[in-house]
DNA sequence: TGGGCACGGAGAAACGTATCTTCATCAAGG
DNA sequence: CCTTGATGAAGATACGTTTCTCCGTGCCCA
C-alpha cells in the first residue's frame, strides 16, 4: 500500500477529507498504474479480461466517476453541442415560443443524446460572455442571417458549423432545409383545385431564408400564372402586427379568395379578420397557414397547414453535426497517418452540402370547398417523423 | 521574442501550424508572463491599466479564446447546469410535450444564462452514458419520484441539486413547488361558488408529489364538507388513457356537476366527454383543469385553467441553484479564511429549504354560471411572471 | 541607513485524464 | 544460444488554465 500510495506522486502527507476519488485512487487501490486504469476502463490496451474486470470493480467500489472537464482538456472532446437561433434578433428567446422550435429543439436533443452528446442551448447574442466559456464540439444554427458573425467566428474557430436553414453567406460545414419552393407551389397549385381565383400572402419582412425564398415562390408562381401578386408583409416577430397585417390584406379592394400565411399565427389571425369582414371559411376565404400547432385541428373551422416536419429536421440536423464532428477526428479507428491535428475539416472550398427535406400539407376543411365533411388530418404515423 | 519564446516552455523547435492561439502565445506577443496575462485578462493580480490594455489588445489581435476545458478543469466550475425531468420515467422526452415543462425549461434557460451558466438537457435514465461525460456546476430536477437513485447520487457526489417539485425522500439542496393543497381548495371553493353541488376529480395513478398532493386535498375538502368524492385516477403519461378516464368520470352512477382535471389534456377530454353525454358546459358540468396551455382560450366555450406559472417556478429553481452554487464556493469574494475545500455545502443535516409558489386561476367561461361574458382571462402582466 | 511596504510581475505547481513510449518477461523459432 | 514477437504493464508527458508563492525595486519613515 505504502508503495502504491508513495508512486501516486502526492503529496504524502495531504490528508484527502471527502474528496472524490480519482483515478489515481482507484490505481492505488488495485495495486496498478494509472494507465491500466484507464486502459481498463474505457476498453483500450493489452490488458487480460482478469485485470480490466478486477479494475472495473474497484473503481466501482470507490465510486469513480472520471473527471468530465479532464477527459475533454485531454482529448479535446467535450460530447457537447450548441444550439442558438439566431432570428428574430434580440428577442430574449423565441425558444418553445413557437411550435416549430420547440419540436425541432426536443428532436434535437433526443438525437444528440441518443448518440451520447448532450444539447446546450445558446443565446445568439452576447458573444464571449457564455460561448467562450462552454466547450462545446459542434453548433446548431437555426435560421442564421447573412452574414452572422457568430456563425463566422465559430467556423473560424474550427467548430463544426450546421445550420437548419440555407445559409446565405456564412460558412458552415453543412445546412438542412426544407424545399420551401415546392411547400409553397404545392399550396398555391391545392388552392387553385379547390377553385380560388386569387391567391393572396401573409408574409415577413425579415430577410431570412424562409421568407425570402417562400415569397419568391409565390411572387414567381404568380408571374407564371398571370395573376397580379396580392401580400402582405410584417415584421414577423411582433405578434401585434400580424393581426393588423391579415386584417389590411382583407381589407384591400382587391381582397384575395384564398391567402396563404407565411407564420405560425397567421391562421388564427385571418380567420379572426375573415370574421370581422363577415368571410365565411371555406365558403368566402381558402385559408392555410404554415404551422406546427394542433390548435388548427380545433379551430372552426380547422385549418389547413403546412408542417415543416421540425422533427425530422432536428435529427437530421444533430446527426450531420456529429458525423462531422467524429468523421475527421475519431475516424474508423485506426490510429494511422494521424499526422496532422484535427484541423482541417474543410478540405475543399466547395459549397457546404445541403439536405433539402419534404414538408406535409396537413389538408383541413379551410381549404376544400367540396368535400364538407371534417375529419380530415391523414392518419400521421407515431413514430419520429 | 526568443527569449519570450524560450520561456513559454514548448518544444523550441514544434512548428504550431493552425493552432488556436493559447494562452502562452499571447504572453509571448506581450512579453510578459502566462501569470500576466490571466490575470489581466480576468481582472485578477495587481496590474497597472496600461499593462491590463495591452495584454487585453494582444489577445484580441491574436484571437485569443481561453480553453473551456482547461478553466473548468482548474476552477472546478463548468458553467454548465443540468436539467432533467425524471417523472413518466423511461418515455424518450416528455419535453416540450406539454406546455409546462416547454415554458418552465425556457425560463430556466433564460435565467441560467443571465446569470452567466447555461443550461444542458438530459435524460433521467441512462445514467453513466451521458451524465458523466459532463462537468455539471449543479442540476435541476423536475418532479423526482421518492427515493430517486439518479438525484441521490448526484447529491452524494456533491453536485448541488434543486428540484421543482417536493422531493419525497432523495435529499435535495433546494425545492421549489406550487402550494397545490392551496391551489385545489381555491378551485373547489370556486366551483361551489359557481354552483356546484358534487365536485369530481381527474387525477393520475403515479406517486409523485404534485399528483398526491392535490388529490390528498380533494379528499380532505371532500371529508370537511361532506361530499362523497367522486374521482378516476389513470396513468398521466397515457394521452389515450386520459379521454377513457373522463369518460369513465361522467359515466357514473353519481355523475358529478363539476369537474377538475388535473392534467393538461383533460379540460379537451372532458369537453368532449361532455359532449356525447349531452352535457352542456357550463350549464349541466362546471370544467376547470390544470394547464398553461392557450388552447382553452379558445375553445367552445372557453375552460378555466390553473396556471402553475411555470416560468417563475423555472426562473426561481435556476437562481436557488446557482445561489447554492456560489453561496459556497466564490463567496463575497474575500478570500480572507477560505481553509476547507469547497465540499461543506450541507452543514446541518436538516431539511431542505423549500419555497412555495402561488398559483394562478384564469377563470373563463367553463365554471361561470352567472355572467354569460366570454370574454375573461384577467390582463396578464407582459412581464415574466 | 536600514527596515518595512506597496507595487509589478515571474515561476511553478497543480487540476485529472489519455496516450506515447519504454521496459521486462516469457515462449517459440532458427 | 541468440533473436524475435507477443504480452502485460509502468513512466512520463501534455492538455491549457488558474493561482499560490515568491522576488526585486523603489520609496517612505524612523
Amino acid at each position: 500500500m505504502t508503495a502504491a500510495a508513495n508512486q501516486s506522486g502526492r503529496r504524502p502527507t495531504a490528508s484527502r477529507r471527502l474528496e472524490r476519488a480519482g483515478i489515481r485512487d482507484v490505481a492505488a487501490a488495485a495495486g496498478v498504474s494509472i494507465t491500466t486504469v484507464s486502459d481498463a476502463l474505457n476498453g483500450k490496451g493489452r490488458l487480460p479480461d482478469e485485470t480490466r474486470s478486477r479494475v472495473r470493480e474497484v473503481a466501482e467500489r470507490l465510486g469513480y466517476r472520471p473527471s468530465a472537464a479532464a477527459r475533454t482538456l485531454r482529448t479535446g472532446r467535450s460530447g457537447l453541442i450548441g444550439l442558438t437561433v439566431t432570428t428574430y434578433g434580440e428577442e430574449p428567446f423565441t425558444f418553445t415560443e413557437f411550435a416549430y422550435f420547440a419540436e425541432m429543439a426536443r428532436a434535437a436533443t433526443s438525437a444528440a443524446l441518443s448518440r451520447g452528446y448532450a444539447l446546450v442551448v445558446l443565446p445568439a447574442s452576447s458573444r464571449h460572455d457564455v460561448w467562450s466559456n462552454i466547450a462545446l464540439d459542434g453548433t446548431v444554427v437555426i435560421d442564421p442571417p447573412d452574414q452572422d458573425p457568430l456563425v463566422s467566428e465559430l467556423y473560424r474557430s474550427g467548430v463544426p458549423v450546421v445550420s437548419d436553414g440555407k445559409p446565405g453567406n456564412c460558412p458552415v460545414t453543412a445546412w438542412v432545409d426544407n424545399d420551401h419552393e415546392a411547400a409553397v407551389l404545392g399550396i398555391l397549385d391545392h388552392l387553385s383545385e379547390a377553385g380560388a381565383r386569387r391567391i393572396g400572402l401573409l408574409t415577413g419582412t425579415s430577410t431570412d431564408t424562409y421568407t425570402r425564398l417562400s415569397t419568391d415562390a409565390y411572387l414567381g408562381w404568380c408571374h407564371r400564372v398571370g395573376q397580379e401578386p396580392v401580400y402582405e408583409a410584417y415584421p414577423a416577430h411582433d405578434p401585434a402586427a400580424g393581426a393588423v397585417a391579415a386584417d389590411r390584406l382583407l381589407a384591400r379592394p382587391d381582397r384575395p379568395d384564398a391567402v396563404y400565411g407565411l407564420f405560425d399565427p397567421n391562421g388564427t389571425d385571418l380567420l379572426a379578420a375573415a370574421r370581422r369582414y363577415g368571410l365565411r371559411v371555406p365558403d368566402d376565404l381558402l385559408l392555410v397557414c404554415c404551422s406546427e400547432s394542433d390548435v388548427y385541428a380545433g379551430t372552426e373551422p380547422p385549418i389547413t397547414t403546412l408542417s415543416l416536419k421540425p422533427r425530422r429536421i432536428g435529427t437530421t440536423v444533430v446527426n450531420l453535426l456529429i458525423d462531422a464532428i467524429e468523421g475527421v477526428d475519431s475516424g474508423t479507428g485506426t490510429d494511422t497517418g494521424r499526422l496532422f491535428p484535427p484541423r482541417f475539416r474543410t478540405a475543399g472550398t466547395g459549397p457546404p452540402p445541403g439536405t433539402l427535406m419534404p414538408t406535409e400539407l396537413i389538408v383541413r376543411a379551410s381549404s376544400e370547398r367540396r368535400s364538407p365533411r371534417t375529419t380530415v388530418s391523414p392518419p400521421r404515423p407515431p413514430g419520429e417523423g
